[in-house]
DNA sequence: TCTAAAACTGACTGATCAATCAGTTAGTAT
DNA sequence: ATACTAACTGATTGATCAGTCAGTTTTAGA
């Protein structure tokens, strides 16, 4: 791995693990293996590094969930739902490091005044609530979903989904046991009258 | 107001707006009109200082919700578990400041080598889940609820409503027009068969 | 082989900040 | 008034850290 993609994985790690104002360039220079002033000569400044690195981050989750999108076929839109949510939960899972940044508060922080962080972050989120809201779509032609708001549906569930990863990851209760009774949950909001 | 309490006000502001590490001593004692070294008078250190505020932060919001309860009475289960999430959204507005400070990554961390920490953190959202699940064992007997799994539903319902109340701090999509809905979805997910 | 650019380096700097210190002032009881 | 304590203060300190600088090493093309 080249020098530079050493230090945007690290620094991954730690910004993720430990945050951004806790984490000091020296120590993302020593677990990259490199010297400090390696960092400042690919990355402008700390914040460059963090932008780069949500740039990244972005580019992962969309490519993912695009390539699942058109490999998987289901028999109806409340299943499409239902594996999106499903496949958001796997991903978060494998993805540890970068969804956990994803949770950040200083990535929304910095996203008040830079529109580049705003629009990473923003792609990454649509990303998935067009998922559900597409599927919430096509479920309501099939039959197999009512008659609710599909936009403000695919919102609601997306929180929940996201709202369960978040309290995973700051093990304040286990999202693990949760997993059956959230689909159930998201078939009683979905199903027809 | 005492120089400890403007202190403790000031300071909540402060580290739920900017953060912890990213408020100085000298800002809150700035904001306090008081000098530095009295908040070190009445507060061994910064942690110290959070740790006095997540306190006081966590007997507000209990005493809130016990007293939400003690002085409603609804018709049915059902009813009354979407009053309680009418009411911490109306808490969370009410006080923005204390929900945003929940909403800080600094507290989990801190709670993870600090068992007073982790145990303030723990009996907010204890309080929450516990009147939820305790309205869904009502409805379950009043017959407004069918046969779901009262704790686990419980927190999904919580992760769904802190999930939108996250989503609203950060200004990526607005928490006000999904209140209808929200409570629309809660009553599908709990509605008997 | 020579050359120029790209990649990389460790030592340094100036700013920031939590915490301390050596006191002063306000309050209270005798 | 006196003595004692609690409340409060501004100046200082030592540590940390983002970013710079003045170079050296590596790479690649002619």
């Amino acid at each position: 791995m080249s020098k530079k993609n050493l230090i945007l994985h690290h620094a991954t790690a730690l910004f993720a693990r430990k945050g951004f104002r806790e984490t000091s360039m020296a120590e993302v220079s020593q677990l990259s293996s490199v010297a400090s002033a390696t960092i400042f000569y690919h990355f402008a400044s700390k914040e460059e590094l963090v932008l780069a690195i949500l740039k990244r981050v972005k580019e992962a989750i969309v490519q993912n969930f695009e390539n699942y999108e058109s490999h998987h076929r289901f028999e109806n839109g409340l299943q499409a739902v239902q594996g999106a949510i499903s496949y958001y939960l796997d991903l978060a899972a494998e993805m540890e490091d970068e969804f956990l940044l994803l949770h950040r508060n200083f990535l929304y922080q910095l996203a008040e005044n830079n529109p580049v962080c705003r629009r990473h972050l923003e792609q990454i989120y649509n990303c998935l609530v067009d998922i559900i809201e597409r599927a919430i779509g096509v479920g309501q032609k099939d039959g197999s979903i009512g008659g609710v708001q599909a936009h403000k549906t695919a919102l609601i569930l997306f929180s929940t989904v996201d709202g369960i990863v978040r309290f995973n990851t700051y093990r304040l209760y286990d999202a693990g046991t949760l997993y059956q009774e959230l689909l159930e949950c998201c078939r009683r909001i979905l199903a027809p009258n």
